[in-house]
DNA sequence: CGCATTTGACCCGCGC
DNA sequence: GCGCGGGTCAAATGCG
């Protein structure tokens, strides 16, 4: 926003310099036109009228822009810090008065009732967690995932993780702190044996190690998964990450094969990942994430990996928490937990026709983040940004309609311009892009050429990323309460928005550079927001560049709430990776 | 030549 | 115990 106004206030000069000043080049031109005759004089000035005038008025919308800009910065600031308040409010009352069963939670609480209640564990006691571990399989497994641990990077988890001595232990962490946590704990293995990324034999015990860890004292715990499914032509979604395929296998009932990926950022990472077209329909590319970093991520990584671990949060908080989604609001959950581990499906359905379903089965309970839901009517305006301009940077010429981050819900102060994005409470605004963050909230993917998933570099602000804070979508009053009443969707929806900007770039570079954007690629996020240099490579700029417009409001707004010491949840959008970008990622453009 | 991908074989768990 | 299917390994192959 800063910067926008600098860069306004530069080009402001400039047009007053070529009304006011004209250049020795055009000095001289006018001196010879002086040498012409008094008619071609007249010609002459009437263009540089006409010229002025045309600069003038594109000075004021331009003005008129920056303050359009501005109004919705400052209330977007202020809409964050009431629920801010509102948020630390609940969370005192939740810790002076911890109901006996969060399940039987009268919906008279006003303010409960209208939450999304993901507590990740952070208000469950031990007891709670065993009594209801003792309901069921269905919850042992739900327990199991826990200890399974795909990797939260909440820190509210963490905190839930440690209300149990005998889960914390097998719980790693997603977030950069967790990660180097375990990065630590295993590269203190791996400096033992002094290897690096193993050999087979190297590998078994790895695995065998892996498996002890997930293990843990419950035999039957197994990883949780997350499973996204997103529109994309490339043969893998770009999630940040670095991937090696070692197999292939053709699944019984789709004939599209399977394909298994393994993270190689670093040695001896346990993630893996599965690619699968979806049967009923080749668009659709199902992606399903398995394990947890044990190395630092790139913000684009982060982006990913915070998403699962919001999804995976949700998952697990699922076992311990109720789950009471603000009907009303277009938010519905399919219904309490899974009594049998065999049943346990369920569906809460997203704005806009979004959907992530969470299925508990023995082996592998997983949450799959469904971003291919038909775009609203609206979606096709997704990225006009209020200006035309720059309608072609988001313009991939895509053979499917644009993703739509959507908040349907129409807020009580949408902005005067349907066109303004985004909107900071209410009205519409889609973000398109196909990462499983933008699922929770119904992000529909369109993704072209596999472009990185961006990253939200939750914890890790000095990380530069060139993924940078996209504008979040219209936050309603609905979604700016579930968005404050819960970490894990303050995460996703981090994850989302961040991931969003990053489908922009890797959508863009695979796509192939079309003027507008070349011009952008020489921005870089960090620099935009005046964060200093920022390694992101040029694909990350695209996002960057539209952003810098139209978008800044929200991204320098993150960068302010960011630095207050609460986790913003736009904040990690800040670092980009430039390193893996889309385009540059040679992992990921092999697999385009 | 090194690295990533391909692909058939193998291992393992689960259900019958 | 056997078969099936998912997941992984590792030699072969391709590519830069």
């Amino acid at each position: 926003m800063i910067k926008g106004e600098k860069q306004l206030g530069s080009h402001e000069e400039q047009f007053k310099n070529e009304a006011c000043s004209p250049s020795p080049r055009e000095r001289s031109q006018m001196d010879e036109a002086s040498k012409q005759t008094s008619t071609s004089l007249k010609a002459h000035n009437k263009v540089e009228e006409d010229k002025l005038a045309s600069t003038r008025a594109e000075m004021g919308e331009v003005r008129e822009e920056n303050k359009r800009l501005k109004t919705m910065l400052s209330r977007i600031v202020e809409d964050y810090r009431s629920l801010q308040l509102h948020f630390n409010g609940i969370l005192q009352q939740g810790q002076t008065k911890k109901p006996a069963d969060p399940s039987t939670a009268t919906p008279t609480d006003h303010e409960e009732s209208e939450f999304i209640s993901l507590s990740l564990g952070t208000s469950t006691s031990n007891k709670e967690e065993k009594s209801r571990v003792a309901e069921g399989k269905g919850r042992e497994d739900l327990m199991n995932i826990k200890e399974g641990g795909l990797s939260l990077g909440l820190s509210d988890c963490k905190v839930g993780a440690t209300n149990n001595a005998k889960i914390q232990p097998d719980v790693q962490i997603l977030s950069p702190e967790g990660s180097s946590e375990d990065a630590n704990k295993e590269d203190g293995m791996e400096t033992t044996t002094d290897q690096q990324w193993p050999p087979s034999k190297t590998l078994k015990n790895l695995r065998s190690a892996e498996v002890d860890d997930d293990i843990g004292p419950l035999p039957q715990a197994k990883r949780a998964r997350v499973s996204v499914r997103a529109r994309c032509d490339a043969p893998t979604m770009n999630d940040g990450c670095q991937w090696r395929k070692y197999g292939q296998k053709i699944a019984k009932g789709n004939p599209c094969p399977r394909a298994y990926y393994r993270c190689t950022v670093a040695a001896g990472c346990p993630v893996r990942k599965q690619v699968q077209r979806c049967a009923d329909d080749m668009s659709i590319l199902i992606t399903t994430y398995e394990g947890t970093h044990n190395h630092q991520l790139s913000a684009s990584a982060t982006a990913m990996a915070s998403t699962t671990s919001a999804a995976a949060s949700m998952l697990t908080s699922g076992s311990s928490t109720s789950l009471r989604f603000p009907a009303a609001a277009g938010l519905s959950f399919g219904g309490g937990f899974p009594s049998s581990a065999h049943d346990a499906s369920k569906h809460f359905f997203l704005p806009n026709g979004g959907a992530a379903s969470i299925t508990s089965s023995p082996s592998y309970p997983t949450i799959t983040l469904d971003l291919t839901s038909p775009a609203s009517a609206a979606t096709s305006q997704a990225f006009s940004l209020g200006s035309n301009r720059f309608s072609s940077t988001f313009g991939h010429g895509a053979r499917y309609p644009p993703t739509s981050f959507s908040f349907s819900n129409s807020g009580p102060s949408a902005l005067s311009s349907g066109s303004a994005w985004p909107p900071p409470a209410g009205g519409a605004g889609y973000l398109s892009y196909g990462s499983p963050a933008a699922s929770l909230f119904n992000g529909r993917h369109q993704q072209h050429g596999g472009g990185d998933v961006p990253a939200a570099a939750l914890y890790q602000p000095q990380r530069a990323s060139a993924s940078g804070g996209a504008p979040a979508g219209a936050l309603t009053d609905t979604i700016a309460k579930v968005i404050t009443s819960d970490p894990g969707f303050q995460t996703a929806l981090a994850a989302a928005i961040t991931s969003y900007v990053g489908t922009q770039q890797g959508g863009k570079s695979s796509a192939g550079e079309e003027g507008g954007s070349q011009q952008l690629r020489g921005l870089k996020w960090g620099q935009h927001l005046g964060l200093g240099p920022s390694p992101s490579s040029a694909g990350a700029a695209c996002s960057s560049a539209l952003l810098a417009r139209s978008s800044s409001t929200m991204a320098s707004d993150a960068v302010a709430q960011g630095s207050n010491g609460q986790r913003s949840f736009l904040q990690p959008s800040l670092g980009l990776s430039g390193s893996h970008s889309a385009s540059t990622s040679p992992v990921e453009n092999r697999e385009q």
